[in-house]
DNA sequence: ATGACTCCCAGTGGGAGA
């Protein structure tokens, strides 16, 4: 089984990049933040003609996720069960037995933010859904973009970010909390190149120079954890025309 | 340098992202 995690940065935009990844790299799952599209103008017919399921769930401008699955999906939840709130960021399902969270962290904008209050609220509320999940479900997969980068070596230039949105201590405590909860980073279970990022900046030649973070994560169950049998960040797509800013991450899970 | 790019909604600029 494979799944992967994509903040496609506007789906009307990269339909058509996501259809040829599709098509060049079949997963069972593939987790989509920031479509950025109210649920009447989802592509759920080309997306049907190309031969991938699809439940979503987006607002006007921000936000959105969705799950493309060939099967189709089962117990859907809509974002974070005791959180009231407005924003469309996490959708969870159960795929071929494996429980499913995509989800679109909150950017927090800066530690000092009316924002960095909400994310810290909306990480409590997640906590608290895996935790529920898990005991229903012990096969999960939580992926997505946390803007999180979790360690240094997550960050480019560890320096200039320390303190900084995405890698302040409450925010590497709460993703410290989801590993406590019984969930490991897939990434980290194999040797991997320094130096692997998932989003570049737009700006700044960031990608030429390989300036980026990892922030765009999957972390499975302990459960999972012995069949986790590859996990990678694909960075063919930040090259592409009119790319995201964020490029794939893939896990293979073997059969149980 | 409170920069740089891209997207969206707007409407000949501004917010947000990370």
């Amino acid at each position: 089984m494979k799944l992967a995690t994509w903040n496609v940065n506007s789906l009307s935009v990269r339909l058509p990049q996501v259809l040829d990844w599709l098509a060049a790299n079949p997963v069972d799952v593939l987790a989509l933040q920031e479509t950025k599209l109210t649920d009447d103008k989802f592509p759920q017919a080309a997306l049907a003609e190309a031969g991938w399921q699809a439940v979503w769930f987006g607002q006007r401008t921000y936000n959105g996720v969705a799950l493309l699955t060939r099967e189709p999906v089962d117990a859907v939840v809509r974002n974070l069960p005791g959180l009231a709130d407005e924003q469309a960021r996490v959708l969870t399902a159960t795929v071929a037995g494996v429980r499913v969270i995509g989800a679109y962290f909150p950017n927090g904008q800066a530690p000092d933010s009316d924002k960095f209050v909400y994310k810290m609220r909306w990480l409590d509320a997640l906590r608290a859904h895996v935790a529920a999940e898990l005991a229903a479900y012990p096969e999960l997969v939580l992926m997505g973009d946390f803007n999180i980068a979790p360690e240094d070596r997550d960050v480019y230039d560890p320096v200039a970010w320390a303190g900084q949105i995405h890698c302040t201590p409450e925010e590497r405590a709460q993703f410290q909390a989801l590993l406590d909860a019984g969930l490991v980073d897939a990434f980290r279970l194999f040797e991997q190149p320094p130096k692997s990022w998932s989003w570049w900046d737009y700006r700044n030649l960031a990608f030429r120079r390989n300036q980026g973070l990892r922030i765009d994560i999957i972390l499975v169950s302990e459960p999972l954890r012995a069949r986790v049998a590859a996990c990678t960040i694909d960075k063919a797509p930040r090259r592409n025309e009119r790319p995201s800013d964020h490029t794939p991450v893939v896990v293979q899970i073997s059969p149980g």
